[in-house]
RNA sequence: GCCCCCAUCGUCUAGUGGCCUAGGAUCUCGCGUUCUCAGCGCGAAGACCGGGGUUCGAGUCCCCGUGGGGGUACCA
């Protein structure tokens, strides 16, 4: 079978945690059956369309780098594909389920025609009124222009069943789903007959999305059984909720994947947290490129249960992914950061900026972690004023200071290095007699106002000769 | 209200009736490496939601309860 699988979002605003969920297996999925992988835009709610919306979408995805064989800026055999485009399919499908007696045009108000149960506060039910009308009057009524909309003639009675991959065969009463619209009154198709017309005319094969469409999962494969097609594989995977366990919501930490490329996240460590998150390896491995995803994804290894969004894993993720890039891609990634953090630090280069990369590598877990760790180089004066102060009433740590100065000013310049430095601050130890502790602490204090961070030798081959000697002077 | 789904360490999960005195990862803590921190290595702590069944045997199967998620729209 020629696998197709498609991410169909609304262009209601910027892609999140949640929705990517979807995309990220679709295209995983897709891209390991060498199948196609399509987007559909969901735009038939044209007041929540969000101006702009389409265009980052699509860029989003473009970042995290799933990229699609179909959609709305690529031609393809089963355009278009944004729904806004389609009405004339789905009015055509209304009018062909109408003719093969699956459908029946409906001409009661909104509201109108409902069943009620004085035991039951919260039901609600479509009476299928319109349904008993004789083919001759509903054709009559329709031609003179009265108002209606499509409805599917569903099933009376029995129960309807629908195989899921993740759990299974679900049920549902027959008596639980009514006559639901199809086409509302001005032609505008409802989403689960939006969804299922595409989906048939663009061939999908397998839908995978998160739990919450469970629900609406039986009202489709209706649908399609009213097509008289054959009903796509269905699979429905954890739902991402709130690291409280809550709806993912804005305020809960649901981020829009926009911002993590603006922090300088790797998009492969995003796409292997989010594969992580009701998927797991068959090898138990938790970090994997894109690559190894491709290749070891299974709807088998789905999860039926919602997993809680948790940062600090995606951090620890983010920060696997970039310990295996080389030194020139840190380098690279994370000079932007460092250019918008202004001088002197944005005007890094050569040697100076691998040290300061290599000083920092190890506590990345986006690019944009750099500027965060810059104050092992440029210190608050607040914390310099008290680490000197420190510094000069331990007159161990003066004399220490003193022996450096002296060691660092006799320094030729092309031993201004790590190694060169290091060795210095070892001849002053010898000088002086003070090691390990007592000689290092005292430096560093005096250089970075701190009493930890990377390796003080890097640190000075950074911040470079006149810096280093203008802040041991001040001891 | 009614319907559907879910339920293993705080979190992500392995586990498809005996291999489970429940494994891994993260987080936390300790030790080691090291001038310190970070990293890395080693170790510790930490879970089968509750109650009934079925079975020689249940984390694994069934029922009920509880908790959570979703639906119940001419929203998607």
């Amino acid at each position: 079978m020629n696998v197709r699988t498609r991410f169909a979002p609304s262009p209601t605003g910027r892609l999140h945690l949640g929705n990517i969920r979807a995309a990220v297996f679709n295209w995983l999925f897709a891209r390991r059956h060498d199948g196609a992988f399509v987007v559909r835009l969901e735009d038939t709610d044209v007041d929540r369309n969000v101006e702009g919306a389409e265009a980052q979408l699509l860029e989003d995805l473009a970042w995290l780098g799933v990229d699609w064989d179909e959609g709305p800026d690529v031609e393809g055999p089963h355009g278009p594909y944004r729904q806004s485009e389609r009405m004339k399919l789905y009015r055509a499908a209304g009018e062909k389920l109408w003719a093969a007696g699956q459908a029946y045009p409906c001409f009661c108000e909104e509201g109108e025609g409902e069943e009620s149960d004085p035991a039951d506060p919260g039901f609600r039910r479509y009476s299928g009124r319109c349904r008993a009308l004789s083919p001759a009057e509903a054709h009559r009524r329709v031609d003179a222009g009265e108002p209606y909309v499509m409805r599917l003639a569903a099933p009376l009675q029995g129960t309807i069943e629908v195989m899921d991959e993740v759990r299974g065969a679900i049920s549902v009463p027959a008596e639980d789903i009514d006559d639901f619209v199809l086409l509302r009154a001005d032609g505008r198709p409802t989403y689960n007959f939006a969804v299922v017309v595409d989906d048939v005319d663009m061939k999908i094969t397998h839908v995978v999305r998160g739990s919450g469409h469970l629900s609406n999962t039986p009202k489709q494969a209706l649908l399609f059984d009213a097509f008289a097609v054959p009903r796509p594989v269905f699979a429905h995977h954890a739902q991402i909720l709130s690291p409280e366990g809550g709806k993912l919501s804005k305020r809960s930490g649901a981020r829009a994947v926009a911002d993590y490329r603006a922090e300088g996240f790797l998009p492969e460590a995003l796409l292997n947290y989010l594969s992580l998150l009701g998927w797991s390896d068959p090898e138990g491995r938790e970090v994997l490129t894109r690559d190894e995803l491709i290749a070891a994804v299974s709807i088998e290894r789905l999860g039926a249960s919602d997993a809680l969004y948790d940062p600090e894993k995606l951090r620890w993720v983010g920060s696997q992914h970039m310990a295996r890039l080389s030194l020139d891609e840190i380098v690279a990634g994370v000079r932007p950061f460092l250019r918008a953090a202004g001088p002197p630090v944005g005007e890094w280069s050569g040697e100076v900026l691998e040290s300061a990369v290599e000083a920092l590598r190890t506590r990345l877990s986006a690019f944009g972690d750099v500027v965060e760790h810059l104050h092992y180089f440029a210190p608050s004066d607040e914390a310099r004023t008290v680490a000197l102060a420190a510094v000069r009433q331990d007159g161990s740590a003066r004399t220490v200071i003193g022996a450096v100065a002296v060691a660092f000013a006799a320094l030729p310049d092309r031993e201004w290095t790590p190694a060169g430095l290091k060795a210095a601050i070892v001849q002053a130890g010898r000088d002086t007699g003070i090691r390990g502790k007592g000689l290092y602490t005292p430096v560093r204090l005096a250089v970075t106002g701190q009493e930890h961070g990377p390796d003080v030798a890097r640190i000075l081959h950074v911040i470079g000769r006149e810096e280093a000697l203008a802040r041991l002077a001040e001891v």
